[in-house]
RNA sequence: GCGAUCGUAGCUCAGUUGGUUAGAGCGCCGGUUUGUGGUACCGGAGGUCGCGGGUUCGAACCCCGUCGAUCGCCCCA
């Protein structure tokens, strides 16, 4: 027999209880952004390279490290997406949507980072994505906020609070950047081999560290808002207040960072609480839902300055949140008792799916093996056919569905 | 890229200090019973014990390598 051949490292093939509570994930997400007039968009699943290492940074992990990315048959190199965002700001950029300014935008699909998967990671992974593009107010920020919010809270999922925290704008990022290194320079043989290496590539990253060594060198007096210019400084209060305003819970995070280069302002994480069960479920994975602001990211695409706000979440993540979906009921099983009555079975089941009925047809195996099998099934009702037709039902609940079908059917042979 | 743990039937797993023909449950197929809402029983198919090498009279078991999976580090969703 010849070898079945292996699923990619990183890939899943998702069935069952995970698939409903993916659908789920995707179904919320669908619902919820419409409520926010957030439109639908679908996006290429692969661009040119350089519209990911020019827009989220050269130097950062997803670019330097964990991009799948190869030569087409004309020498172009080309790259399967990491994120959406980037992708997302091209085809702004390329089709002229700056018409629509501002706009809202909702998309999901795969993405693809070479990466070694663990618990809540995967090479082939899924995110829901949002992104407001063209409003610079802190508004949109708010928004998108009350949206991720109201999301989890639809999907069902406790014990998850609001991280956020701002960059600053560009010159108070700079200003921030710059007094790090510095700091971090003059201890920099005390600091972990993992921190000497981010001090050069970086800095920010050090403030988050976990290693006990870096930890040491961390304070308060490094936190952003010592460099915060009053615009910076104004913007972010007008997001709290925003957010409170909306009712949004959150937290101040000074530490927080994000990893891509091209964040501004708000940046903010949904994280499980320290010891709850989502936590527990997340393994080591923490981060369910990311983003923040990315004014500078068009221009690096080639684009006039263009404010923009977005998230993205894992929905393998969100799904290992939700608990146990299961399958919407089967209301009727057509049980084939004489295979005579076939035809007739099979123009009945016919007509209560037509008539939104929940119906399967159990015609297979041993026929007098049939009754378990439909019974293991669980439906709410059992329609049996013999050579003469249909000749009963049995089962309990409310049968209006499947009696407005039979009504409606020519007479059977039988009756 | 690094580390730890683990690979036995379609699935979940037993398998004694290395010892005859590698087992169970579930699932699948067939039969008997029952005779219409989860019956009980009998039987059957299904395994290169991840792969390759080594030690041994003898390896699922010990050793080396390799591939894969899981979890963690890094980073991220």
């Amino acid at each position: 027999m010849a070898k079945t051949p292996q699923a990619i490292r990183g890939t899943q093939d998702i069935f069952g209880a995970d698939a409903e509570a993916f659908a789920f994930v995707v179904e919320t997400f669908e619902r919820v952004r419409k409520l926010y007039r957030f439109r639908r968009v679908e996006m290429p699943v692969f661009e040119k390279t350089e519209v990911f290492s020019r827009a989220i940074g050269e130097t950062t992990d997803v670019v330097s490290k964990e991009m799948y990315s190869f030569d087409d048959r004309g020498g172009e190199s080309l790259t399967l997406r990491p994120e959406f965002t980037a992708g997302i700001a091209r085809a702004y950029l390329s089709n002229g949507w700056q018409q629509h300014a501002p706009v809202k935008l909702a998309t999901h699909g795969p993405l693809f980072r070479y990466e070694r998967p663990q618990k809540g990671r995967y090479r082939q992974f899924h995110q829901i994505d949002a992104e407001i593009i063209g409003a610079a107010e802190p508004q949109a920020d708010v928004e998108l906020l009350a949206m991720a919010d109201q999301l989890l809270k639809e999907l069902g999922i406790e014990g998850v609070t609001l991280h956020l925290n701002t960059l600053g704008d560009g010159d108070s990022r700079e200003a921030w950047r710059a007094a790090l290194v510095e700091h971090f320079r003059s201890v920099k043989d005390e600091l972990s081999e993992d921190s000497q290496e981010r001090l050069e590539k970086n800095p920010l990253r050090i403030l988050d560290s976990k290693d006990p060594r870096d930890r040491k060198h961390v304070d308060h007096t490094l936190d952003i808002d010592r460099f915060l210019t009053d615009g910076a400084k104004r913007f972010f209060d007008e997001v709290t207040a925003g957010l409170d305003a909306a009712g949004v819970k959150w937290t101040r995070a000074p530490s927080l960072v994000r990893g891509l280069d091209y964040y501004r302002h708000t940046a903010f994480e949904f994280i499980p609480d320290e010891g709850s069960e989502a936590a527990g479920k997340l393994g080591s994975q923490s981060t369910i839902l990311g983003g923040g602001r990315y004014d500078g990211l068009m221009e690096s695409l080639g684009g006039a300055l263009t404010p923009a706000v977005g998230w993205a979440a894992g929905i393998e993540r969100l799904a290992m949140l939700v608990g146990e979906r299961m399958p919407e009921r089967l209301e009727a099983v057509v049980l084939v008792e004489n295979d005579a009555g076939m035809a007739e079975a099979i123009e009945l089941v016919s007509d209560l799916r037509r008539g939104g009925v929940i119906a399967d047809l159990m015609a297979t195996g041993s026929p007098k093996k049939r009754y378990d099998k439909a019974v293991k099934q669980n439906p709410q009702y059992i329609l049996r056919v013999d050579d003469g037709g249909y000749h009963g039902i049995s089962g309990e609940g409310d049968a209006s569905k499947i009696v407005a079908v039979l009504s409606n059917r020519n007479p059977s042979p039988r009756t």
